[in-house]
RNA sequence: GCCGGUGUGGUGGAACAGGCAGACACAAGGGACUUAAAAUCCCUCGGACUAAACAUCCGUACCGGUUCAAGUCCGGUCACCGGCACCA
């Protein structure tokens, strides 16, 4: 018999449509799930084979939670805002709208064809103004809740092309495009304050189900840490503030650290002797990106203040203050006190420029010699007050003191950032504020959202570092809508991440004109219930997503704390090579060549059995070839085709296994063995040599969601009945039929293999070990030897321990 | 550098919670069918020893440890991948 794939496919993907089978239900008394994929950025490339492999994966799943009589809603849309299509529109004079519009098209028609079952009618485009409407009305919310503020922030600026640029567009410190120098230029920014939310991003992690990888890298990026702030005096009598997790430590500080930006360098600036040397610095730290920075262990740079000491408060000792660009003003207070005998960094910086190295915990070797940095649980030395103490209980203590000697505070501190929101773009959401000179930032009526992004004749980065929208003078001068008088707009754009900060809310109801999405459709639907998506975005838009979502739970817009229930992380699919795919690299294979060749439902198998879903795996085209045997091994089944309406009695255990294997693999995203034992079980069929309608249907049931179109032709062939996503049925198996009546264990000595026995399925301890000694070989094994101890694991192996 | 992860045959990978390493495939080799090829079906397939089988020994990046038993747990090393805040 002949498969046919492209007739089969198109002919489904058509009813599929026309029935509009896939669309969730509104008003359903039915169980809800939730499924959801990271929106695609529709680039310019199309799809790459690695894209389907999350949306393959959720679809196995709700596909089977709608046999399994779920009410399922897998929506998709796109994430079209952003920098690649913004480029690209510049360097080929077609307005981003058009670009996005093709891109679209085109990826929306690959993705139809490998026959998703998302529901296309609630599709959403971050770019069309009926939806970011809602994502400016939720920066005003923020504004109004003072969330979003103005703070100056350092850019990266190239001094050729006189504009800001991405971090991605600084290659090797020069600007991408033209080469230029690029350097650090302070800029106002719109910030949105995260920072409130750090404490509760990170212990409402424990109210989802998030792989712990994931988890953790989410904790250690927020970066929680109980530290203590201190004041040191300096010689200019003013004051100048550290912050330290190891304030046990404060005899050991032999010098102090300030960032490059630290304000008192201008405070001081008349008294550093060396000013110009530190200018001078100044200077090449803005060069730097604070990655560049603080990246390897490459030479400690710095400049000492000449003129400007700082006072150790604890034992009153002058020690030198330094400007090195391995202190950050955003974490902290841009200042740190170097404890050399205890810190790799401190202590390479000391080496270099001579300065004394004190042990102040004991246990490690010459301080001199190397730092001694594992010593969290040592005992304070040279410490004064908190000598003998233990780490733990020298903290306590020097903060009580501090506090009592107004000198100190405990403090908590993150490592998290406030989110930097504003882009000097076009091709983002514009920020609805206006600014008065009177009334300052002025939020837009909410009447008067969408504000909509205006067409312009150049898109191109102005001369000013201005947003392209700065020149369109007509859409910039406005009134206040406050006082009526003269305002102007902001011109600054959203970054790309606020829309795909909130999208799976606006897929529930996605036609709202009222409101983001209506409260019953947010009651029936929260939380997502199975997000998947990339490691990548594990960091910033899984966290930026969860405080958005945090902060609608607070103003009353969302029913729960937490936007998804559960997350899944898919690894990504290289190219033949084993590198990641990529246009320069050559190696990129599109999906429309592998549907074209083999099908829709053999590529969508090939992709879940390529390997372990959470991990990287290599494409191999030679191995599609195994997926397409398969298919069609399945189909031509129907040449086998014996009468039957019940599991056969040599088949039954291979089924009952087979059903709960698939089932339970699935849910615990182990697609490629819940295919193996598909495959298992297609070997066990021929080897019966016929298969009867039952277990032909069973077999079309538990593959459908891998390969749903040619099941759905088998089913309707076949007149199995109506069809299989019509008939809702996922089966059921039998615990007790799963079992087989003889198993096979393995006999060791010693721990090594000395037997493999069939034995009866239950028996007990004694009768295998009595089976195991009764084996030749094991019996050689023993000879003079004196039995130490006999173990049995149930249903594996036994193991005898002896001794001669 | 810091944070998180990964490392198993010629290849992709499998191995429940510490209990038979290599399931299921791919590739390769041999055979059947065929005038021939393709397709299909059958057999072999980690290494050493062996004519072959049995048996035995070695083998999950590397070094060491815990255990009756380690791919799995612990300590260290190396290599690779993801992230590092304006790529998405």
């Amino acid at each position: 018999m002949k498969y046919d794939h492209k007739e089969v496919e198109a002919k489904w993907q058509k009813i599929w449509e026309e029935k509009g089978c896939f669309h969730a239900e509104e008003n359903s008394d039915k169980e809800k799930f939730y499924a959801l994929i990271e929106f695609p950025y529709p680039s310019g490339q199309g799809l790459h084979v690695g894209h389907p492999r999350p949306y393959t994966a959720l679809d196995v799943v709700s596909r089977k939670k709608r046999l399994q009589g779920y009410n399922v809603l897998y929506p998709i849309g796109w994430d079209a805002f952003g920098l690649p299509t913004e480029n690209y529109a510049i360097k080929n004079h077609i307005h981003p709208e058009e670009v996005t519009k093709k891109n679209v098209a085109r990826f929306k028609k690959q993705i139809q064809s490998l026959g998703i079952s998302f529901d296309w009618s609630r599709e959403i485009n971050t770019t069309d103004p009926d939806y970011y409407k809602w994502t400016q009305w939720i920066f005003l919310q923020l504004f109004k809740k003072g969330l979003a503020y103005k703070k100056e922030m350092a850019v990266n600026w190239c001094t050729s092309c006189k504009c800001v640029l991405a971090n991605e567009e600084v290659v090797n410190g020069v600007c991408e495009r033209c080469g230029s120098e690029v350097v650090r230029r302070v800029k106002s920014q719109w910030m949105l304050k995260i920072t409130e939310y750090a404490d509760r991003l990170i212990s409402d992690l424990d109210l989802v189900d998030y792989p712990p990888r994931v988890k953790a890298q989410q904790i250690n990026w927020i970066g929680k840490s109980m530290g203590a702030e201190v004041d040191f005096k300096t010689t200019e009598g003013d004051i100048l503030k550290i912050y330290t997790t190891r304030c046990d430590t404060l005899f050991g500080a032999t010098y102090m650290v300030i960032s490059p930006e630290h304000p008192c360098i201008e405070k001081w600036s008349s008294r550093i002797k060396n000013i110009d040397e530190v200018r001078a610095y100044q200077n090449e730290a803005s060069k730097k990106s604070d990655f560049e920075r603080t990246e390897l262990a490459k030479d400690k740079t710095g400049v000492m203040l000449d003129g400007v000491k700082a006072i150790n408060p604890v034992n009153n000792t002058e020690i030198p203050i330094f400007v090195s660009d391995y202190v950050l003003i955003s974490y902290g207070t841009g200042a740190i006190m170097a404890v050399p005998a205890h810190d790799t960094r401190d202590w390479e910086f000391a080496k270099k420029f001579d300065l004394p190295i004190i042990e102040v915990v004991k246990g490690g070797e010459d301080v001199q010699k190397e730092a001694f940095t594992d010593c969290a649980t040592g005992v304070l030395v040279n410490s004064g007050f908190i000598s003998g103490l233990s780490v733990e209980d020298a903290k306590k203590k020097m903060i009580g003191w501090l506090t009592e000697n107004g000198v100190g505070t405990a403090k908590t501190n993150f490592k998290l950032r406030d989110w930097v929101f504003s882009r000097q773009r076009y091709w983002g959401e514009p920020i609805p504020i206006v600014h008065c000179d009177k009334c300052g930032y002025v939020p837009i009526p909410e009447s008067e959202l969408p504000l909509k992004l205006p067409m312009v004749d150049s898109y191109e980065p102005t001369d000013t570092g201005e947003s392209p929208l700065s020149k369109m003078t007509d859409w910039v001068e406005t009134t206040c809508p406050h006082c009526g008088g003269k305002a102007h707009r902001e011109t600054d754009t959203m970054p790309q991440w606020a829309g795909s900060s909130w999208y799976f809310l606006r897929y529930m109801d996605p036609h709202n004109d009222t409101a983001l999405a209506g409260k019953e459709a947010l009651e029936y639907w929260s939380p997502v219930d199975w997000y998947n998506g990339g490691m990548e975005h594990t960091t910033l838009h899984l966290l930026y997503s969860r405080f958005w979502h945090k902060f609608l739970y607070d103003i009353g817009v969302v029913p729960t704390p937490e936007p998804y229930a559960k997350r899944t992380s898919h690894g990504m699919i290289l190219g033949s090579d084993g590198g990641k795919m990529s246009k320069s690299r050559g190696n990129v294979v599109n999906p429309d060549d592998i549907v074209e060749q083999y099908g829709a439902d053999t590529m969508r198998l090939y992709e879940m059995f390529i390997g372990d879903f959470e991990k990287a795996a290599p494409w191999n085209e030679a191995s599609i070839r195994g997926c397409r045997r398969f298919v069609e091994r399945y189909f031509n089944l129907q040449t086998k085709l014996i009468e039957g309406n019940t599991i056969r009695p040599e088949l039954e255990s291979a089924f009952h296994r087979t059903i709960k294997k698939v089932g339970e693999d699935i849910e615990n995203i182990k697609f490629n063995t819940a295919i193996a034992a598909l495959m298992a079980l297609m070997n066990d069929i021929t080897e019966a040599g016929s298969i009867n309608k039952k277990e032909y249907a069973i077999f079309s049931i538990l593959m459908n969601p891998f390969a749903p179109h040619i099941t759905e032709e088998v089913w309707s062939t076949m007149q199995l009945g109506e069809g299989i996503i019509a008939e809702q049925s996922w089966p059921v198996y039998d615990e007790s039929k799963c079992k087989e009546n003889e198993i096979e264990i393995a006999v060791q000595v010693n721990g090594k293999i000395r037997a493999k026995l069939m034995i009866p399925a239950d028996a007990d301890q004694s009768t295998a070990i009595e089976i195991a000694k009764n084996d030749s070989n094991v019996k050689k094994s023993l000879e003079n030897m004196n039995i130490i101890k006999e173990i049995y694991v149930k249903g594996r192996l036994v193991n005898i321990v002896v001794k001669p």
